[in-house]
This record gives structure tokens, C-alpha cells and sequence, in this order.
DNA sequence: GCGACGCAGATCGTATATGATTTGATACAT
DNA sequence: ATGTATCAAATCATATACGATCTGCGTCGC
């Protein structure tokens, strides 16, 4: 989706080859939280010195997806509960008002598309698939945020969902019961969109939507499945 | 405020040196927007080599406060009025929410701070300082954002002044009406915090807020001092 | 006169080499 | 046995050198 990384690498720096390479074994799970990242080892995989995977590491950095330490190193961020958290937090409010921003300029083919992918979701549920529901699920609200007029705003929620691919496998996991309210908060939202809602509802709704996700993470680390 | 630049960088690498020399020239003004940052002639004035810049210049691409084309160089992003509109924006949306988390914890001292603060700016309008009203505004709303105990959301904070401070020769001026009106919703926001207002509507309120900076920006914009 | 070609300067991009810092292990003294 | 000093390996940090690419200008052919 964002990416092939080796489809249409052509004009791209090493630096920035590097920095995509990483991401996408951290996104994927090959390089997972905690792993660390050895500035030569990387150098001699992709075949290119040092300075061009340094620069790359401090990008990541910078994104807040890896930790770094002069002369010590640097490793994939370790995303406790805290900092899934704030994560969460931060990726529903500038989401909501993405989407928020996005909707007036939403046509209907968008909108029947997303329906569409909200009905794949339901399938998944059913035939109990996470990991194409967790796909369809970005899929989901891509449609809906990717028109907003905003770039910076586009920027910081793709960089949400970013770091919250990173800790898939660590944290982040499938919660049955929410995962059926949330099919049905995505009917209405995409409902309230239609009828032209107020942009502060649109946004509330978007917003609120994350956050249960969140709190069904949160309810579900008190009282683990007994 | 943010970093002295010079008192304490002790154990900073060159590299970070540069991203903070060069971040200050461009929040002072030195260094005004279009201005062609050649990674040389910077290496030369702050004798190191052009390594370390290069990675210092990459982190400010990444931070959007300047352009950068392969082979080409960087300069200092041209933030036009489309740009000053869409950070206004995200920083109206990150700064609201990040005051309205940060509200419930802000003690009396806190708020009788922003209070002075406030007044001074009031002083400011009195005697015609638009200097110093620009520079307490910062502090003012700083006051209030800084107990956000997000991090996340702080960061975004700060780099949306930061993109702020980047253009306020360019774009931003004072607006003499606006400012007045300025001081008095500071006056109602704290209020609002004091008497432990809904968190959505101390976000609105906040939020808003800095929305109506904007709104004065762009109704000038369009009619333009007769 | 006008457009295409080509050369020179400027600037970025990266490989290589060397220095600085940290870490861990080992040997020694207590 | 424990704590400390010392050394070697690993790793990052940066300077230097060289190569690649772009830009602008001058020249040549038409």
C-alpha cells in the first residue's frame, strides 16, 4: 500500500532505500521490538557502507520507531502499555479529524467501498480470520482518511499506524467481542458521513471508535482471559 | 525555552550540534525561508565535515521545517498561506487536546503563572510590543501544554511552534483586533480549566481558540489593510 | 539568429579509513 | 571470594576522498 520497496526504487538514495528496507522488517515483524540494529551488519546485508544506514537508523529515530544510544546502538522501540497508549491516543485524535476533514469531499463510490470492506470484515469474523481482519481494518479507514486536504495531518496518521504495525506481534492482539462492535461503529460512521453530518460528530465518532479499541485493550490487560 | 544551544552541549554529537544550530537560524530568523542551506559552506562555519550536517539537514526535512532535492540541496521550507493554514490546524487540533489532558493536572500555582502572563500580554497591547506579546503568547499557552502527560502529543506540540517560529517574518504578523480578543479567551480558557470544565470542552475551548487566529490570518488575507 | 551539444563548476552521495567510546572478560590484589 | 584495574573486541562517529549528478554558460552547426 504505501510501499512496494522494491518495486519502484529507482531515483532513491541508499539512505533512503535503507530507511524503507528497515521499516518494512519492522513493520513486518522480522526486526521485532527489542531486536537490536547493528549499523555494520545492516550495511554489509544491503550491500552499501555505513553512512547511508546511519542516516536511515537516525530517520527511524526521529519517527520514534527505533531507540538510539551514542556509541552503544540502537534497537527496535520497546512499545509497552504506556506507550501503546499514548499511541492510541495521539493516532485517534488527529484520525478523527482527518476523517473529519475528509468526509465533505468523500463521493459515493468511496463510500460503497468502504461498506464493501467493512462486509470482508464481518466474513473475517465469521470464518475467525484476525490477520485479514486487522489488514482489512487499516484498509477500512485508509479509504476514509486519505482524502483528507491536510498533509500534515495525513503524515502523523500514517506514522500512527505505523508504529502500531510495529508492535503487532507484541502487544497489540484480537479482541472477538470488540471486534464486532467495531464492524458495527464503522456502519455508522459511515451513516453519519452520508447524511452530511456535523463535522465535530464526524470527528467524535472517528475519534471514539479508536478509543474503544483502546479501552478493550486496556479492559483486557486488567483481567486477562480467565 | 526549549534548548540554550550553546550552554549545554556537553555529550551531543556534531551531528546534533548541527540540527540545533541550524533549527535556532532558522527560529531566529537568520536563516528566512528559501534560504539555500549548502551542506559545505555550514560544515566549514561550524568546522566539521559535511557528514554530520547532511544528517542534521535530513532530521529537519523530516521535521518539515526545510526541502531537500537529490543532488539539488536544502533550503529553508517556503511556508506559504496554504501551509501556515494546515499546520495552524494540526497545531490547533494536537495543542487543544494536549491542554485539555493536561488541564486536570495543572495546580493553582500553575494557573495564577499563566494568569500573570496574561496580563503582561495585556500590557503588551497598552504599549504597542508586538515582540513581546508574540514571544508571552508562547509562554502562556507553554504553561498550559507542557503538564501533558503524553509524549507524544507534546512532541507534536512543539514541532507545530517550532514550523510556527519558522515563518513568523514571512506570514505571521500581529493583528491588533485579534490580539485583544486573544487575551480575553485566554482569560475564559483559564476560567474554564479552574472551574474543571468537561475535558471536550476545554479542548474546543483551546482549540478553537488558535482556530481564531487563523481565521483572523486568512480574513486579512482576503481584504488586506484599506 | 536559434537551438543542440558539451564542458566546467558546484553540490550532493557514498565508500573507506581512522578515531572515540563502550562493554565485557580476564587477571590481579585484597 | 570479591572488588578493581586493565585490555581487547565491538560499535558508533566523523574526516577525507572520490564519484555522480545537476546547472549554467559558451560554442558550434544550421
Amino acid at each position: 500500500m504505501t510501499v512496494s520497496t522494491d518495486s519502484a526504487t529507482v531515483g532513491l538514495s541508499k539512505a533512503q532505500l535503507a530507511h524503507q528496507w528497515i521499516r518494512s522488517r519492522i513493520s513486518d515483524g522480522t526486526f521485532s521490538p527489542g531486536y537490536r540494529l547493528v549499523l555494520g551488519q545492516i550495511a554489509r546485508e544491503l550491500d552499501v557502507s555505513a553512512v547511508p544506514v546511519r542516516e536511515a537508523i537516525r530517520l527511524l529515530e526521529a519517527e520514534g520507531l527505533v531507540t538510539f544510544e551514542r556509541n552503544i546502538g540502537a534497537q527496535v522501540a520497546m512499545l509497552d502499555a504506556t506507550e501503546y497508549v499514548h499511541t492510541m491516543q495521539t493516532l485517534s485524535l488527529v484520525e478523527g479529524y482527518a476523517t473529519a476533514l475528509a468526509a465533505p469531499v468523500l463521493n459515493a463510490d468511496t463510500l460503497e467501498r468502504a461498506r464493501r470492506i467493512n462486509a470482508e470484515m464481518a466474513d473475517c469474523l465469521d470464518h475467525f480470520d484476525p490477520a485479514s481482519f486487522t489488514r482489512l481494518n487499516l484498509e477500512f479507514h485508509s479509504t476514509l482518511f486519505e482524502a483528507c486536504p491536510n498533509p500534515h495531518l495525513l503524515d502523523l496518521v500514517h506514522r500512527g499506524w505505523s508504529r502500531l504495525s510495529a508492535l503487532r506481534d507484541s502487544i497489540f492482539s484480537f479482541v472477538p467481542g470488540r471486534a464486532h462492535e467495531s464492524v458495527a461503529e464503522h456502519t455508522a460512521l459511515l451513516d453519519l458521513i452520508e447524511d452530511g453530518g456535523d463535522p465535530l460528530q464526524v470527528e467524535l465518532a472517528a475519534r471514539n471508535h479508536r478509543l474503544g479499541t483502546l479501552d478493550a485493550f486496556l479492559a483486557r490487560q486488567k483481567a486477562p482471559s480467565p
